[in-house]
RNA sequence: GGGCGUAUAGCUCAGAUGGUUAGAGCGCAGCUCUGAUAAAGCUGAGGUCCGUGGUUCGAGUCCACGUACGCCCA
């Protein structure tokens, strides 16, 4: 017996439902009931667990959860293991916060292994949040038990022995630490973690394939540099840093030595470096101006272009490239050369020189007095230069070209004349080695200034302090000339958000000169959705980008596995696994046995080298890159190293899928280089090196009104508060149904309006992470329940509801489907479609198309099949009612296929009706909707003329309603008449066929057919311009214009199918029946409509019968009303009684009492003198009443 | 600065191959229907199809230039 059911209670409902899924362990058995069957490989990509989860991560989750649920039905055996990012400088900016120290030196003070403890409990503790809050979102995976991860979390660091029960159910106790760096391992199960010794030993496996092909090299470069970080960084972290800034630029002034008061003029927007200026650059090609102002007659040189360019013009009206990237309000427009030196006392123009004659030219620099700058081989050293130094070298150099051939030096923005430093910028440095000039490196790791650098000395780059000394020094010694406020783009942290320097380091580099084959490879992939061009976005970056610079100078990561000879920094070798190292160990290795592989306990361990016997080598002090820890799992979560088989069975994994955004050079790079390398010795078959097979990519998550939404302005909704408020399936439809190509337009989150959130452990007001939960409302949201939830679940509780008072048995003998009514048959073949769709696109990746089917057929159900047979089911019980158990039957079918093919979209409304709809009362059935087999089409219920069929019914019924709405003829008033011609005869049958149905939709006495309405319509003609145009070109103008025109009696022959022969405005034309099209207007007392070859017309003459049993009809629905204002139950049965002074009301009663009576469930109708109070005024026809009720 | 893409109703977007009166969903207004429905149906208002020129009998659609926006790369 099925249980009542009342309203739907969404989100509380989910919640029983995840009670339900845990009491009963069905995750563990859907697993258990697949395993060892055919495969379907996903590769979860590692979530940065650093935080709580916010709604833009549940989009990719949601796709994961489905598409794993889906092949679960299907019954593929899966691995279902999420991953954790966990190691980088994210985290350590978090604790370092969290601790509150600012700075490396802080962070050594407080113990590098204390840090990096502090670190692995972040990320345990955190890893324990999302895995709850995943678990919230329906998210079926091999989870560990949170509490778990939160024991292990306070066992770090300390000496006490920790019991850790893993996922799988094994206990094991031992130290936290040891215990953690086996996390994810194939006997526990559990979610992987890059810092896992497993992790990070296949990444030394992988950087030992690199180096045994010579692709590892130490750079001595200068890189973007963050001292606050104190560290480089790569590339890709430039990439996603950039932002729009303003820095105080200046003017200055060289002199030229043996030149009397003659200058070169210098431009700079990074004050700080003219401490370190060695030389300037020109181009040799350019035209320079001399200038002499009129102020001290000083001769001053520059490109000539620069006197009177406006620059910044454009950014100035249009911002510099994104909607956020505005012109500074409180920046003034930037002023020319020319005006600078007018506002100054003016200038005369003293004729034009080429850059080449000025190369060679030699200058006083600015800051010569500098220990710094007179140092011999410059600062730091370079033993190759000890004949000069920073002082000697200032002279004009040719700037060159880069590698595509443009000049680096360009007229424009600056002066033409480009201020060179070493040791501060990455072409400087580049034209240095090529002049053979010293460099001068300012900067310490921290960002400030070395020794030698005077009264700099000490001092931050980046401080606005430090470039007002530079100008004030400048000023003393007269060289300044300008100096003004500079918005541009400017890299910076893309953590802390400040600003990057360029610094001279030492890092490791890849070498990835052999992007050919990672491109190979990614070509052997399918990258979806295809409107995004995946594929040759991937290409292009990895054409474009340089050389991959693995190291970081900081304390939580990869413990980089080189070794460099301490006598020859030339002689380093890679170590690929631990038990080499162990081997390798002459000193050092016993303290650190039974650590893990991370700083600084690995740091002691010494080798011996290879090349120079008996030179010991030490690790270098780096940290890798922490996209090598992500692109490394295809490898090490499948054991790649430890068991090859196990390895093979999952690699390469069937589908990957992320954000897009940004992934095409961080994830998805690192995934394909890494793979390719680790494959490089093992086949030459690009197909056999891809990690994955298919890529499905998604875009952002964004705010109602399209915009980014922020964590620090408080727009960022969590997770909690949209699945508390909004509903999880309905979320993950949300998220389903959206186009992966398309940003979605989630919602709202209010931050000035706090909410409390109902949960199973009452009332919260904040997030477990401390974050007040505040309003969230979403459009979107409103429409997906309004679309599908509730109809669906109305659909539900209707079958419920009406089965329950027929004690309908779902196991009773079945009416065969040949048998049913055709609507019933109808329904099925419907319901065969969606499922086709299912089968061809969710293993096309390709949810949202199914996503559509789906609400176009619960639609269908609920606005045709269930409304049309609403009588069926609410007919008095007989048991040998073959038609109404049919109906049953059909809707029990239809309800119960629905809910297991959207069990994997919506897992948990979808388990709510099922319990009630199959367990209740089949205890053979499987336990849970996701234990079933995924429904297949059946070819012999899939009959396409059915729905072409009803098709053509309803749009005769949208017609007629498009008619009476006209002619203001309410649908109640029945009409006595309506005839239809039609193209086809198909389309004839059809409407005969479900005359029936049309009637009572239309409440039209008779429908007839006709092979015209030419009786009841008149025609208009129009010429076919597609037909036409080729046949009579220019002539078209006056046909459009004449044709109407033409006497009807002329053209009717067209209507026929021949063609006829006419003149206009001379022109005699030959108009076939193709050539013109016919349309149809109507006559007196009908009214007419065409569409799609189907042609109505309806009589709109009424009579008083007619009316009559209108307002019968108008009398039944306000006592329905009354009814259903009264709460009554469907079986309730009632008295009527009414008021009125119309006769033709009481005449219309009375006539049809009997009708009145069975449709309101009334033992009476009676006519009363005086209406109560309470009494209901009502209309009927066109005449006032009013009516009451009575419950029995 | 280079490359790619987009521009259609208040909002989000459809509109092969050029063709008559440019559509859908949401929102808005009105009407209708309703013993599951927080529904649904119909009608209506709302358009410089970014601008300018060109090709054509005919351009939202093709071409050129311009403008704005987005993405990628410098």
């Amino acid at each position: 017996m099925f249980e009542k059911v009342n309203e739907a209670n969404f989100i509380q409902g989910e919640h029983s439902v995840l009670k339900f899924w845990d009491e009963n362990s069905i995750f563990d058995k859907l697993r258990e009931q697949v395993k060892g069957n055919d495969r379907w490989s996903f590769l979860d990509g590692p979530i940065t667990a650093n935080n709580p989860m916010g709604v833009h991560h549940a989009w990719g989750r949601t796709y994961k959860d489905t598409y794993q649920r889906f092949n679960a039905m299907m019954g593929k055996d899966q691995r279902f293991q999420n991953g954790f990012d966990c190691q980088g400088l994210w985290v350590e900016v978090e604790v370092e916060k969290e601790l509150g120290l600012g700075t490396k030196t802080a962070i050594n003070e407080y113990g590098i292994d204390n840090f990096v403890n502090e670190c692995k409990k972040r990320v345990l503790r955190f890893a324990a949040r999302q895995t709850e809050q995943s678990v919230r979102l329906g998210y079926w995976m091999d989870w560990d038990d949170p509490d778990e991860l939160r024991k292990l979390a306070a066992g770090i660091g300390t000496d006490d022995d920790v019991t850790y029960k893993s996922a799988a159910g094994k206990e094991e106790t031992d130290k936290a630490h040891r215990l953690v760096e086996r996390l994810g391992n194939p006997e526990w199960g559990g979610s992987y973690f890059t810092f896992s010794t497993e992790n990070n030993e296949t990444i030394w496996t992988f950087l030992k394939k690199c180096f045994e092909r010579g692709k590892i090299y130490q750079g001595h470069d200068v890189m973007p540099w963050s001292g606050r970080g104190g560290s480089a960084y790569s590339q890709m972290e430039i990439a996603e840093g950039r932002k729009l800034t303003t820095h105080k630029s200046v003017f200055v002034r060289f002199p030229i030595r043996g030149r009397d008061n003659e200058f070169l003029l210098v431009w700079t927007t990074t004050p700080w470096t003219l401490t370190s200026n060695v030389a300037c650059a020109v181009n040799t090609e350019l035209d320079y101006i001399k200038l002499q102002a009129k102020r001290d007659d000083a001769v001053y040189y520059f490109a000539k272009d620069n006197l009177n360019f406006q620059r910044l013009a454009t950014e100035f009206k249009e911002g510099f490239g994104r909607p956020e990237w505005k012109w500074p309000k409180d920046v003034p427009k930037l002023k020319t050369i020319g005006q600078i030196f007018k506002e100054q006392g003016g200038f005369e123009e003293r004729g034009t020189i080429k850059g080449a004659e000025m190369v060679g030219w030699e200058y006083d620099g600015p800051f010569d007095e500098l220990l710094a700058q007179q140092q011999s081989g410059g600062f730091p050293i370079d033993d190759k230069l000890m004949d000069r130094n920073g002082v000697s070298c200032h002279r004009v150099i040719d700037g060159g070209r880069d590698s595509r051939g443009n000049a680096h030096v360009v007229a424009g923005e600056g002066t033409g004349i480009v201020h060179t430093a070493p040791g501060c910028g990455d072409i400087d440095h580049t034209l240095g080695v090529v002049h053979g000039i010293v460099g001068i490196a300012p900067l310490k790791e921290n960002g400030c200034y070395d020794e030698g650098f005077g009264d700099f000395t000490g001092r931050e780059a980046i401080s606005p302090d430090t470039a007002e000394l530079v100008f004030e020094k400048l000023r003393e010694k007269g060289l300044l000339v300008a100096v003004e406020t500079y918005p541009h783009i400017y890299p910076h942290c893309w953590r802390t958000g400040d600003e990057l320097v360029f610094r001279l380091v030492d890092e490791w580099f890849i070498d990835m000169d052999w992007r050919e084959e990672i491109k190979d490879v990614t070509r052997q992939i399918r990258w979806l959705p295809e409107s995004i061009d995946g594929q040759d976005r991937e290409v292009e970056w990895l054409s474009n980008m340089g050389n991959w610079m693995i190291s970081k100078k900081r304390f939580w990561g990869l413990a980089l596995p080189i070794w460099v000879n301490e006598n020859d920094p030339k002689d380093f070798e890679v170590i690929g696994n631990l038990a080499e190292l162990k081997e390798r160990a002459v000193e050092g290795w016993d303290d650190f046995e039974g650590n893990t592989p991370h700083r600084p306990w690995v740091d002691n361990v010494v080798i011996e080298s290879t090349k120079n016997p008996g030179q010991k080598m030490h690790r270098i002090q780096d940290v890798g890159n922490p996209w090598l820890d992500a692109g490394i799992v295809p490898f090490s979560t499948m054991h790649y190293n430890h068991d090859h088989d196990e390895w093979r069975k999952w690699y390469p994994a069937d589908l990957v899928t992320e954000c897009f955004p940004g992934q095409f050079r961080n994830w998805f790079y690192s995934l394909l280089s890494l793979s390719t390398m680790m494959r490089y010795d093992e086949t030459d078959d690009a197909k056999e090196k891809r990690p994955f097979k298919t890529l499905l990519g998604h875009r952002l998550v964004q705010n109602e009104q399209g915009e980014a939404m922020h964590k620090s302005d408080g727009t960022a909704i969590w997770f909690e508060e949209a699945a508390e408020q909004l509903g999880v399936d309905t979320m993950r439809w949300m998220y389903l149904s959206q186009p992966p190509a398309s940003d979605l337009r989630f919602g709202t989150r209010h931050p000035d309006e706090p909410v409390p959130l109902q949960t199973p452990d009452g009332e919260v007001s904040e997030t477990a992470d401390g974050f007040t939960t505040c309003k969230v409302t979403s459009q979107p949201a409103d429409e997906v329940r309004r679309r599908l939830l509730i109809p669906l679940w109305n659909s539900y509780a209707f079958f419920v509801n009406y089965a329950r008072l027929d004690d309908f048995d779902p196991n009773g003998e079945e009416v065969p489907v040949a048998d049913r009514p055709e609507i019933d048959r109808w329904i099925l073949s419907n319901l065969q479609s969606v499922l086709e769709v299912a089968q061809s696109e969710m293993p096309n990746y390709n949810v949202a198309d199914f996503c559509r089917a789906a609400e176009a057929f619960l639609d269908d159900l609920t606005n045709w099949y269930i409304r049309r047979n609403r009588r069926r089911f609410w007919r008095s019980k007989d048991a040998s009612d073959t038609d109404k158990t049919a109906a049953y039957q059909t809707l029990y079918t239809v309800l119960v296929t629905l809910c297991k093919a959207l069990a994997p979209c919506i897992p948990f409304m979808t388990e709510r009706m099922y319990q009630n709809l199959v367990t209740s009362s089949n205890s053979d059935a499987p336990q849970s909707v996701h234990l079933c087999d995924y429904p297949q089409p059946d070819a012999e219920l899939l009959d396409p003329t059915l729905n072409t069929r009803t098709a053509t019914a309803q749009l005769v019924v949208k017609l007629g309603h498009k008619l009476r709405e006209e002619k203001n003829l309410r649908v109640r008033l029945p009409l006595a008449e309506l005839q239809f011609a039609c193209a086809s005869e198909e389309q004839r049958a059809a409407i005969k066929h479900l005359s029936e149905v049309i009637r009572e939709e239309l409440n039209i006495k008779q429908l007839t057919s006709a092979d015209n309405l030419d009786d009841l319509v008149s025609y208009s003609y129009k010429p076919n311009l597609k037909t036409l145009g080729p046949k009579y070109g220019k002539l078209l103008g006056i046909i459009r214009k004449e044709l109407p025109n033409v006497d009807g009696a002329i053209l009717a022959p067209l209507r026929n199918g021949e063609n006829i022969t006419l003149t206009l405005n001379g022109n005699e034309l030959e108009l076939g029946p193709d050539d013109v099209m016919i349309s149809t207007e109507q006559a007196t007392d009908w009214s007419c409509a065409d569409e799609n070859g189907v042609q109505i017309a309806i009589s709109t003459v009424t009579t008083p019968e007619l009316e009559r049993e209108g307002m019968s009809r108008d009398f039944v629905r306000q006592v329905q009303q009354l009814r259903k204002d009264a709460d009554l139950d469907i079986q309730d049965r009632i008295r009527v009684f009414f008021n009125t002074e119309d006769e033709e009301v009481v005449a219309a009663v009375t006539e049809w009492d009997q009708y009145i009576r069975d449709e309101t469930l009334a033992d009476s109708i009676s006519q009363v003198d005086t209406a109560p109070e309470n009494a209901s005024a009502v209309t009927i026809g066109n005449a006032k009443a009013r009516i009451w009720i009575e419950r029995v």
